[in-house]
RNA sequence: GCCGAUGUAGCUCAGUGGUAGAGCAGCUGUUUCGUAAACAGCAGGUCGGGGGUUCAAAUCCCCCCGUCGGCUCCA
């Protein structure tokens, strides 16, 4: 394979593609350090993996890799990497103006890891024009432009955009002079080109031909720009609004130098090799079909059987934490969703209705009207509640076509949802109890980072929600005090509350540093007015019960499908499809094998037997490929011995040992969920 | 939904106007083997779908569908 060159010889005991496996989380974890995420401000956590089997090596693979990179430093060594990405957005605009001399520019920031500019061209750019880009940009850098700063009143600097055709700069500083508030998603807002307006004081920086609006700062000249690769053009809306005109964005990265490019992009390599969706068919999990329709995933084989122990555990799990388990139909009459409020602000994420008979039924898109007909079947206590109902629900949501994507996004998904009734005293117990189980589920499954955010009403706009300022307060209140009862860093962020009440959500990052969000946590003000919820206090008069909707995997899809990049298909022996294989070396040991598959199946696990006519290496190899954690060769020696010759999916062989001794082991694995 | 790219065997890919190819996987036979691929043979595709141009289309054009990378949205 042709990851082969990296299984050196100092580590024997490590394939190579288990350790080039490792490598790319190594790189993954290094890369991230320190630098805060643009968009979120947030620290952002590497991809971690549980594996100790091999963490020296990939020690020493990261103290070598350090130190190449350290030696290759030398111009641009002192420039701050942001810097030298955003002056590359600026040395890319001049050379699509170049190209182009009709452009117009929107804004081009530094990103993680890189840096785009969007362009309002004549004609959409082909993967040819990228080239020719990048190639006049390696020109520009090797011209050793000077980067030199000015800066105009804001009539002049509108002047001077206004002359050159370039209307949205001209809108920036308008907007932005004017003292105008956006919203979150306005990257403009945000941009350096933003921040080159201050005080009425426009700045602008100039580099050989290309003059942009800008607050820098800038690398002193373009000869300290590093290496430079261009990635792609997507189309990109002006200041993220869809109706506005969609601008041609370029992508690329800079880095210090080459070799830190290339190991950059031999890391993204890497990411796409534990991508879900390559996992997903080389390990035989699950499936999309043509013939079924696009976002509806088939769980087949080994990838029914994966889900089906997560849901066990889920389960069981929840049951311990008081929950009562439900189930509820996949569609349910229209007028459901007319009280649920679902119509009207849900409606274009939703199927068709379905005439029968001349009622119109409509597939559900959440679980919460079902489990709300439980709570009121009957009159309830304030003795009874909490009432916590869960299910594993699911639901079918209209995507749009373009945003689909794998196991991460899809158009039918089961939710691991549950709705909490609750009296408003308990409410903060509640929230504390959803965290406490939502961390013992995710730790338990290999989780341990994640970004929090607590979204809270926009103060400058409460006309939008429901609710009263005091249900506000309190419900925030114990959101809040949940999470920092349970030491969470979190990020509060206004105006990204439902209009029904506030909410945490908590957010995982894939293969490729995309962030999906899983859990949420959100109390609702909403429903339990909607369908006239009520419960009868201790002075005998009706109360109104708070709720709370909480799915902590999210959906079990998505879960799954960050599961197996974070794994790597890997996945820890309680979790892995196949637990061990069982491998003769020939044909008349098949007999004493299938007699240890069967005392490993008596104990509880999963066990396979490999009886093929093929030889051990090829049987092995496939079992590697399989990323089965233990492979048990048996020979005579073995078969004589009552013994199996252990070796583990890391390479690591530790040698004969008695078949009762392996069962134990692998069984004790099993029931520690490792 | 929008912008761009792309779709050939189960998988990875070659084939740019003249009769559809390779490797792996599969099947059959031989081999019975000690820690990452035994050997030989066979079989497998209405080239995503539909329409068009042409004597002739996997190849050129149009429409649709899927997929990939983004944008908007989101569990």
């Amino acid at each position: 394979m042709g990851e082969g060159s990296l299984g050196g010889e100092s580590h024997p005991a490590v394939t190579a593609a288990e350790l080039g496996w490792n490598r790319a989380i190594t790189a993954f974890t290094v890369s991230k350090p320190r630098v805060p995420r643009r968009d979120t401000g947030l620290f952002c956590f590497g991809v971690h993996h549980g594996d100790t089997e091999t963490r020296r090596h990939r020690v020493k693979e990261l103290e070598n890799m350090a130190q190449a990179v350290e030696t290759e430093r030398k111009v641009n060594e002192g420039v701050d990497l942001r810097t030298m990405r955003h002056s590359a957005a600026h040395v890319m605009a001049e050379a699509v103006q170049q190209l182009f001399p009709d452009a117009r520019f929107g804004i081009g920031p530094a990103i993680e890891d890189g840096f785009y500019y969007d362009f309002d061209l004549p004609r959409t750019l082909t993967p040819d024009d990228l080239e020719e880009i990048e190639r006049r940009m390696k020109a520009i850098i090797k011209s050793d432009e000077r980067f030199e700063r000015r800066e105009l009143g804001r009539e002049e600097a509108l002047a001077y955009f206004r002359e050159r055709n370039q209307p949205y700069k001209v809108e920036l500083i308008e907007d932005l002079t004017s003292g105008e508030v956006h919203g979150a998603r306005d990257e403009a807002a945000d941009s350096p080109d933003a921040r080159g307006i201050r005080d009425g004081m426009v700045s602008l920086y100039r580099q050989g031909s290309f003059e942009d609006l800008c607050g820098g700062p800038h690398v002193e000249s373009t000869r300290q720009m590093g290496a430079v690769k261009l990635l792609r053009v997507a189309g990109a809306y002006w200041r993220g609004d869809e109706k506005r005109p969609q601008l041609q964005r370029i992508y690329g990265t800079a880095w210090h130098s080459q070799t830190e490019l290339d190991e950059y992009l031999w890391r993204l390599e890497e990411a796409r090799k534990r991508d879900h969706r390559r996992l997903g068919t080389d390990l035989g999990l699950f499936l999309f079909s043509d013939q079924v329709g696009a976002g509806l995933p088939i769980w087949g084989e080994h990838g029914a059987l994966l889900r089906s122990i997560i849901e066990d555990f889920w389960k069981e799990e929840h049951r311990k934490a008081g929950y009562q388990y439900v189930y509820s139909p996949h569609i349910g009459l229209i007028d459901l969703w007319r009280t649920s409020g679902h119509l009207s602000f849900y409606r274009e994420n939703m199927y068709a209705p379905i005439d029968m008979d001349g009622q119109e039924f409509m597939l559900k898109p959440m679980n919460c009207p079902f489990h709300l007909q439980v709570y009121k079947r009957r009159v309830r206590s304030y003795r009874e509640l909490p009432l916590r109902y869960n299910e594993l629900g699911t639901v079918y949501r209209y995507e749009p076509a373009g945003t689909l994507h794998g196991l991460l996004r899809v158009r039918g998904f089961t939710q691991d949802d549950s709705h909490i009734f609750c009296r408003p005293d308990q409410l903060e117990s509640e929230i504390n109890g959803v965290l406490e189980l939502a961390l013992k589920l995710w730790r338990t499954l290999g989780f341990h980072e994640y970004q929090i955010e607590l979204a809270v009403r926009d103060l400058n706009n409460l006309a939008k929600y429901l609710g009263t300022d005091e249900e506000w307060a309190q419900a925030e209140a114990a959101l809040e005090k949940a999470l920092i009862a349970h030491s969470l860093p979190y990020r509060r962020v206004e105006g990204e509350a439902v209009f029904y009440a506030p909410k945490i959500d908590i957010h995982l990052v894939d293969a490729l540093g995309r962030k999906w969000q899983c859990s949420t946590i959100q109390v609702d003000f909403n429903l339990p007015e909607r369908f006239d919820l009520y419960y009868v206090g201790e002075d005998g008069a009706r109360h109104r019960p708070f709720m709370v909707h909480r799915a902590l995997l999210g959906a079990l899809e998505r879960f799954m499908g960050l599961m197996i990049e974070h794994y790597g298909g890997a996945f820890p022996v309680w979790l892995a499809p196949v637990q061990a294989i069982v491998l003769p070396i020939a044909d008349r040991h098949n007999d004493y094998a299938a007699e240890v598959v069967q005392k490993l199946r008596d104990a509880g696990l999963r066990a396979e037997l490999d009886d093929r006519s093929e030889r051990v290496n090829a049987k092995i190899r496939d079992a590697q490929l399989q990323k089965i954690p233990y492979m048990l060769v048996v020979g005579d020696r073995e078969a004589e011995q009552n013994a199996v010759a252990v070796r583990l999916r890391s390479g690591e062989n530790l040698g004969a040992l008695p078949v009762e001794d392996v069962v134990q082991r692998i069984a004790r694995e099993n029931a520690e969920r490792k």
